[in-house]
DNA sequence: GTATGTGCAAAGGTTTTGCCCCAAC
DNA sequence: GTTGGGGCAAAACCTTTGCACATAC
């Protein structure tokens, strides 16, 4: 695994205080490598001996959001979390086990500017879902 | 503007009554060209004189979904509604004014198919939203 | 006439807020 | 010591549900 972001020092030089809770949460953040409700990292916080609550875990990552360490997307009327990667990448979501892997698209970039122009819109940036099945819940039965 | 889908046949042949409420809701969908809430629903209902309460506005709309008829979608923390169309499309949104605009993308869908096979999905189904600033709100303003 | 559909009000789940205490600086 | 951040409980918000009545068939 590679070496987890400084959040203290990100928080810190923006004059944020760093305290156990946001910690944390950012580290569960980074450790479950994205896909994550706030309830889930509540109880993973609380399964940490972290004294912390709920209302905690959503002022954390509403400060995370606004600071542009983390990112909230939405699958399957479940409002997740991950981290903000350096390169901008998009979901394929298992409608039948909800699991949820991330994908890069050089093209699907270019395409983008290219609808960009046609409609005269700036884009400043994309969310693309893939839904469907992956191939443990296909398994012996291929039709959708 | 095209002739309105028959909602009455369409509820019928399925074993579903046809109410006004159904009818207006549906009717409402249509010609807003999708992309309204359920609250925008209501009142528009209202505004027409319809005696119709939320709960039936979401049970109409659930009940359009079921049947194929109607698609829900998530815009910044809004749950939007519009009527299924015959092709898939996608939807840039911008984040001045809210505007939603669809569009069509052929290569996108190509682009998908590829990625399906890449990492063995099966993929029935995909949502794009590009994320943006139309014309209006960028006027004399270009920067992001 | 019967069963589905409706309005209303209450409940449900998730997210936000107020307030007072605590701890990071 | 200050003041931003936290826990807790309550509120807010959107959506769903239960129930008795209305109405499409």
């Amino acid at each position: 695994m590679r070496a987890l972001h400084d959040i203290g020092s990100a928080l810190r030089s923006r004059g944020f205080r760093v305290t156990p809770q946001r910690r944390v949460i950012y580290e569960l953040l980074e450790e479950h490598g994205g896909h994550i409700s706030a309830d889930e990292l509540y109880s993973l916080a609380r399964m940490r001996q972290l004294r912390v609550s709920l209302s905690t875990v959503y002022r954390a990552l509403d400060l995370f959001q606004k600071l542009g360490l983390v990112r909230a997307f939405r699958v399957r009327d479940q409002q997740l979390y991950e981290v903000t990667k350096e390169e901008e990448h998009h979901h394929l979501v298992c409608l039948g086990c909800g699991k949820v892997v991330e994908f890069r698209c050089e093209h699907c970039e270019e395409l983008f500017k290219v609808l960009a122009k046609r409609y005269d819109f700036q884009v400043t940036g994309s969310r693309v879902q893939l839904l469907g099945y992956c191939a443990g819940c296909r398994g012996g039965d291929e039709e959708g």
